[in-house]
DNA sequence: GTCTATAGCGCGATAGAC
DNA sequence: GTCTATCGCGCTATAGAC
């Protein structure tokens, strides 16, 4: 099947991103069209010849945005080192964490969370994390690399709740440095469990 | 000093009490003085008499929001029982899950996080949990219950972290089990440091 | 203290010309 | 595909009568 060359900036593809930046920073409820518009330099005419509505370009950009998160964190958690190093390294990620969870923080969104097509793709991306970091620990387990009663699903949840509460006690306190000592308090709990 | 006789409901009552609901439910942003003056029954002027805008109004609801959960906080950590039984009560204690923490949202508000006034009750107090909690973690540790090399200011973070992200999963999931994983998870990494 | 009236502006969307 | 014009409504206030 022939795919036509995307322009890498398109009236739709700048509409998307401009969307992206602003659900991040403001969230569903505080991203108005019109502030989509002037971000992307796109008329009112041509954002709903591409989408339909505000939900539809929302959608897009959550999709998105839902993809790259699960990318970002595939590339650390399929790949080198052990189940242990492999998680560090989730928890230790370089993140923008003033900014918070851009998949997470539409959970707080009304909107979001009142539309099951928009809540779908944000409940899907972390499911899939806790299931994907649940295969790491079982992977740890199996190899003897870690010990203890720990139960996988179990351990993977506590480790995106320390992270998206992480981002929590930052942005109130205005620093990254709440997030850091949340997730060093959860590596110390973990660390002696490995061999 | 002589403290006057609080009508339980006075129209200035009712309109903190619609606001905070409010603000639990839909945010800041989310939230309208139109919206405000309808649950509470009262006209537009009531309101601007008696708060000098939306924010006044904000600041009085988060501020009693935020007193109440610190209150709530004290009687399980200031209460009977171990230390790792307090946090264990903290952590397994009943809540409207599906509703988030009415503290811990509003750091997703944009506008609350721009404006110093808003965002330092949310900042104060979840700061306050972090030590109260570390006081409780300390105290474990001095009385020999708990052992390991923990450090009570992360520990605390992690735990408080723990909640405030297991709300995030929950909301996404539409169900309040993922909370209770991810607080079970973090128990299971905390029992084997108690004697 | 509470009410209604009014304001200026932005929201989210539609219509139709080009 | 993009533009401008227009719509009905809600937002956050202010004004001033009662």
């Amino acid at each position: 099947m022939y795919s036509p060359r995307m322009t890498a900036s398109s009236t739709s593809e700048r509409l998307i991103e401009a969307t992206r930046e602003l659900l991040w920073e403001r969230g569903y409820v505080g991203t108005s069209p019109k502030a989509i518009q002037q971000a992307a330099g796109a008329g009112q005419g041509s954002m709903y010849h591409h989408f339909t509505g505000k939900p539809d370009l929302a959608l897009a950009a959550i999709r998105r945005t839902a993809g790259e998160l699960r990318a970002a964190a595939e590339r650390i958690l399929g790949g080198e080192g052990s189940a242990y190093a492999r998680i560090e390294a989730y928890l230790l990620r370089e993140r923008e964490v003033l900014r918070g969870c851009p998949v997470g923080r539409l959970t707080m969104d009304p909107d979001v969370i009142a539309d099951a097509e928009l809540r779908a793709p944000v409940d899907e991306t972390l499911d899939w994390l806790r299931g994907r970091l649940a295969d790491v620990v079982r992977e740890g387990l199996d190899s003897g690399e870690l010990s203890g009663p720990l139960r996988p699903e179990e351990l993977a949840a506590t480790v995106v709740a320390t992270v998206q509460g992480g981002y929590v006690l930052a942005r109130a306190a205005g620093s990254p440095a709440a997030f850091d000592t949340a997730v060093r308090g959860l590596l110390a709990l973990l660390a002696p469990r490995t061999r």
